[in-house]
DNA sequence: AACGAGGGTGAGCAAGCGCTTAGATCCTCG
DNA sequence: CGAGGATCTAAGCGCTTGCTCACCCTCGTT
C-alpha cells in the first residue's frame, strides 16, 4: 500500500484520506461544485449528482452540508500550512527559505485552485465553531512567514520596514492566485511560482 | 446642491448616484448584506428589512435581486477603474504614478472593505451578460496597471522581467485587502496604502 | 438457509426562497 | 379640491431547499 497515490500523470492524488470511497466521491464532486458556484449556491442534489449517487446518500456519510464543507476547508488549511512549514523549517538562507515557501504555496494556490478557492473563500460559510478553529490555522500560516521574515532581518539578509504588513502581503499576494488563476491562461503554475517567488525577494530588499 | 455630498465625518457619501432615496436605502442594505453574507446567501426579505421595507418594496426599483448586484457591481468597477486611471494619467515620474495608483486603489479597497468585497468576489453570481460586462471594466483596470509599467520600464524607471505577471500581481495584491481588511485591525486604511505603494516599488526594483 | 449490519434509494416533509398581485396610501399638479 | 400616477404593504403562489424516513439490496458469518 502506497502512502501517496498516483495518477498516470504523475500528479499526487488529495482526498485519499477520506474514506470510504464513497465519501470521497462525494467530498470531491462537493469541491469541484463548491468552487464553481459558491457554498451557497450549490444544493445537495447538484453534490449527489456529480457523485453519481441519490440526494439522500450524503447524510449516510456526512451529518450536514456544512460538515462536507468543514472536512475540505480543514484538510486543505492543513495542507496550506504543512506547505509552508516544510519550506520554513528546511535547509538555507532565510532568502532560499521565502523563496521555497512562496514558489510552493503559489503552486499549490495555482494547480489546486478549485480547492484553494472553497478554502480560503467560504470560511464564512463555516458555523461559529468551525470557523474558529479554521482562523486558528490562518493564524498559524501568518506567524510561519514571520518567522522567516524575522529570522531574514536578524540576519541582516532583509531590509524590512514593517515585517508583519509584509507577511500579511506575502500571504495574500500568494493566496489571491486561486482567485483569478485559470488552467488555460498563459502561465503554468510552476512559472506563477517562480515570478512571485522573485516579486517577494524584491519587496525584502534582496537583490538577485 | 453639492456634486458630493459630505458626513459630519468628512467621508464622502458613495451611492449618490443612485436615486430615488428609497432605491439607495436598499442599495447600501444590499452591501452590507452581500458583503457580511455572501449573495447567494441573502434573502430580498433580508435586504429589505435592513432598508426598513416590506420584501415587495425592493421590486418596485429593481427587476430582480441580480439587478441589484449587477448596480453595485457596475458603480463599484467605475469607481475602481476611475482611481486607477486618474493615478496613470497623473503627473510626475511613472514611479510616482504607481505609488499613487496603488496607495489610492488600496485604500479605496480597505476603508470601503464592504464594497469592494462584494464587487470583488460576488462576480460569479452574475448572470452571463452583466458578468461580461464587469470582466471587461476589469481588463481595463488591467492595462491601466500594465501601461505605467511599460512606461516606467521605457524610460528605465523600473527593473522588470515580466511586465504583464507583475501587473497582475499589484492588482491582485491591492484587492485582496479587502478580503483581510478590518476596521478594528491594528493598521488605518492609509497606513496600509503607504506600506503597499512601498513594498510595490520594490517589486518594479526602485530604491527609496 | 438464515441473519444482521451497513450502504444505498424513492418519496416526501417543513421551511424558506424569489417574486407577484390587489389594494391602500401618498404626493403632485391642474 | 380631486384626479392620477408613483410608492409601499399584506398576503401569498409556486418552487426549491436541506434533510428524513421507511424500505431494499448486498455480503460476510454462522
Amino acid at each position: 500500500m502506497s502512502a501517496a497515490e498516483e495518477t498516470p500523470g504523475g500528479e499526487d492524488v488529495p482526498w485519499d484520506e477520506v474514506t470510504p470511497e464513497a465519501a470521497r466521491r462525494l467530498l470531491v464532486a462537493a469541491v469541484e461544485a463548491f468552487a464553481e458556484r459558491g457554498y451557497h449556491a450549490t444544493t445537495t442534489r447538484d453534490i449527489a449528482g456529480r457523485a453519481g449517487m441519490s440526494p439522500a446518500a450524503l447524510y449516510i456519510h456526512y451529518k450536514t452540508k456544512e460538515e462536507l464543507l468543514h472536512r475540505i476547508s480543514r484538510i486543505g488549511h492543513d495542507k496550506a500550512l504543512e506547505i509552508l512549514r516544510a519550506a520554513a523549517d528546511g535547509d538555507g538562507t532565510a532568502a532560499e527559505r521565502l523563496a521555497d515557501a512562496v514558489r510552493s504555496f503559489v503552486r499549490w494556490h495555482a494547480e489546486r485552485h478549485t480547492t484553494a478557492r472553497v478554502v480560503q473563500y467560504e470560511l464564512d460559510a463555516l458555523g461559529p465553531e468551525h470557523r474558529a478553529e479554521i482562523i486558528e490555522l490562518r493564524r498559524e500560516s501568518d506567524a510561519t512567514v514571520r518567522r522567516i521574515l524575522e529570522e531574514g532581518a536578524a540576519a541582516g539578509e532583509f531590509d524590512v520596514l514593517d515585517v508583519s504588513g509584509t507577511a500579511v502581503a506575502v500571504l495574500s499576494l500568494c493566496i489571491d492566485v486561486s482567485r483569478w488563476f485559470n488552467t488555460q491562461g498563459r502561465r503554468t503554475a510552476d512559472e506563477i511560482g517562480v515570478l512571485y517567488a522573485d516579486l517577494v525577494l524584491r519587496m525584502v530588499g534582496v537583490q538577485k
